[in-house]
RNA sequence: GCGGGUGUAGCUUAGUGGUAAAGCUCCAGCCUUCCAAGCUGGCUAUGAGGGUUCGAUUCCCUUCACCCGCUCCA
């Protein structure tokens, strides 16, 4: 008894938790470093043989939920909601008018003792006019008066008059080892200017020049309002309705982080509900409550997810109201991080668009002959972040199992449904096996494994997350019967080997 | 982008300025009538590049990747 206390394992800590998801995700074949054998690449992953199929399945639930099977609306009628696949490179003056480019790309300096961030064309320096002592920068918007404690501070008695303000923009590097940042006490912390442009730059043609750069697309979003027109004009929907997108998005992120959290190259599942300006709080209160529904059905629930209101300082200018569904990853533990944004995002989108694209957007009511610019609900997902929130959520450390650890995957999402084992290699199991297998692969991702003990392929199902095992033996020769090995309790009945495709519908059935 | 840490086989760990070791996994075969059993055999590693040295996995430099903290996240 205390000898085995002692041999128990001491409870895992989040960060330790997260390692072992990561290495078992590279081990089982989720998940590997992108180009693993040339030293990698920050910031991309590539999903392997079982990581395609969960991401898949996970898409594919989102597609069903949102475009063919979308949710009762208020007034007890199917939303409508069609779908699209925009094109991931468009003209770059879609990613001008959406504000990507320009707007959010400055310069930023960081100061290596403070550690603080500044935009470099929100910068001034006092430059001493007689050449002697340091180089003061401070805010140009300077509200605190902070150029003036600044010249007392360091100034060595001397006044304002006795320095020229110039911006930090027009200043050389070879000045900066003279510059004393905002909160700094020395001189020379900055570093130099660094453009944060989150979008990928790519050349179109196959000679590069700088007439025809283009952007990866930063989110689906944009693919979705600039073809507004096109489906309202082709698709017979009316206000209020959806258009949904799942794709790749790329984004230059500063310090991409925490295995696939925070990736370059990722996917999201996007929806735009255009709806009447005076109907939008209504439709973001109703689209809250939906999203929120869709992860719980998938096993994220209780205390590892919650709606997060964002507060006013946290919106984005153009935006009336986000919430953020948020998990409890390992790595945010006991913080949480983000799953999904619903935000409402007034007409901004579609008014820019028009602005810019010349082109009218506004929609003419064919009931009210009212003519008005649609407003934005989007719940807009993390295809990826989902996976890993699946992954994590899955991961259930159980030492009373030869393999030590589950995945404890809602089946819809499994990336194999069942496992057929032949108890041995010999005699009539492997060719009941594979009837079985052949007869269920027409309508599950199941497995056939013959090899080893019949241990270590439970266990090897276990790792993987397969719901469930059906094992033939000598009884299913004799009366057609077949165990099935249920995977979180490790239970065995048995039924007709006739049965097991309606046995795996049923437990399949759609979340 | 800043600071700190880590890098030996698929995984977990040894070890050394002089032939790189083990357990588990994996693969092949045998055995096996329900949870990684047993037997035999096999594949696979010092992240990359430079320097010092007769000789570097070990010491030094650079770089890459990952982890932690900050920062960023339209």
């Amino acid at each position: 008894m205390t000898a085995e206390k002692l041999t128990t394992p001491a409870p895992q800590t989040p960060a330790e938790r997260m390692k072992d998801i990561v290495a078992l995700c590279k081990r089982r074949g989720f998940i590997f470093g992108a180009s693993d054998i040339y030293g990698g690449i920050n910031g991309f992953w590539d999903y392997g043989p079982l990581g395609v199929e969960l991401k898949n399945n996970l898409r594919d639930l989102w597609w069903k939920k949102m475009v063919l099977t979308p949710p009762i609306g208020p007034d007890g009628q199917p939303v409508e909601i069609v779908g699209l696949d925009s094109a991931i490179i468009q003209n770059p003056k879609v990613w001008v008018a959406s504000g990507h480019v320009g707007g959010f790309a400055d310069p930023m300096v960081d100061c290596r003792e403070t550690k603080k961030r500044y935009r470099e064309d929100h910068l001034d320096v006092l430059v001493p006019n007689d050449g002697e002592g340091p180089w003061l920068a401070v805010p140009q918007n300077d509200e605190d008066g902070v150029a003036k404690s600044r010249i007392k501070k360091f100034g060595k008695g001397r006044s304002e008059d006795a320095f020229t303000r110039k911006s930090l923009s027009g200043i050389g590097l070879e000045n900066y080892a003279k510059i004393i940042g905002p909160d700094a006490k020395e001189a020379g912390t900055l570093t130099e200017p660094k453009a944060f442009n989150l979008l990928f730059e790519t050349k179109i043609g196959a000679v590069a020049s700088d007439d025809n750069i283009a952007y990866l697309r930063g989110e689906t979003a944009q693919g979705i309002f600039i073809n507004f027109k096109n489906v309202v004009d082709s698709s017979r929907v009316r206000v209020p309705f959806g258009i949904a997108q799942i794709g790749k998005a790329f984004r230059n992120e500063v310090n991409p982080r925490n295995f696939i959290f925070r990736s370059r190259e990722f996917e999201q599942m996007e929806m735009e509900w255009f709806c009447h300006p005076n109907e939008a709080k209504m439709w973001f209160d109703f689209w809250k409550t939906e999203r929120q529904k869709f992860w719980q059905s998938l096993g994220l629930s209780g205390d590892n997810i919650l709606m997060r209101e964002h507060g006013q300082d946290e919106l984005v200018f153009y935006s009336k109201g986000t919430f953020d569904i948020e998990y409890k990853f390992p790595f945010t533990d006991p913080g949480f991080g983000e799953l999904e944004g619903i935000a409402y995002r007034t007409d901004y989108d579609l008014t820019q668009h028009q602005e810019h694209s010349k082109v009218k957007l506004e929609y003419m009511d064919p009931v009210t002959n009212e003519r008005f610019m649609p407003h934005v609900v989007e719940p807009a997902a993390g295809l990826t972040r989902g996976v890993l929130a699946i992954l994590c959520e899955a991961y259930t450390v159980d030492t009373n199992r030869p393999s030590g650890v589950y995945l404890n995957f809602h089946p819809a999402l499994a990336p194999k449904k069942a496992a057929i084992l032949p108890l041995t290699a010999k005699d009539e199991h492997p060719k009941l096996a594979t009837k079985l297998y052949l007869e269920l692969r027409e309508e599950f991702a199941v497995d056939l494994d013959i090899k080893q003990n019949i241990g270590k392929r439970y266990a090897r199902q276990d790792e993987i997350g397969t719901p469930f095992c059906f094992t033939i033996d000598d009884q299913t020769v004799a009366d057609g019967t077949v165990t099935v090995r249920e995977r979180n309790t490790m239970a065995q009945e048995r039924i007709p080997m006739a049965n097991v495709a309606a046995y795996l519908r049923e437990k399949i059935k759609r979340v």
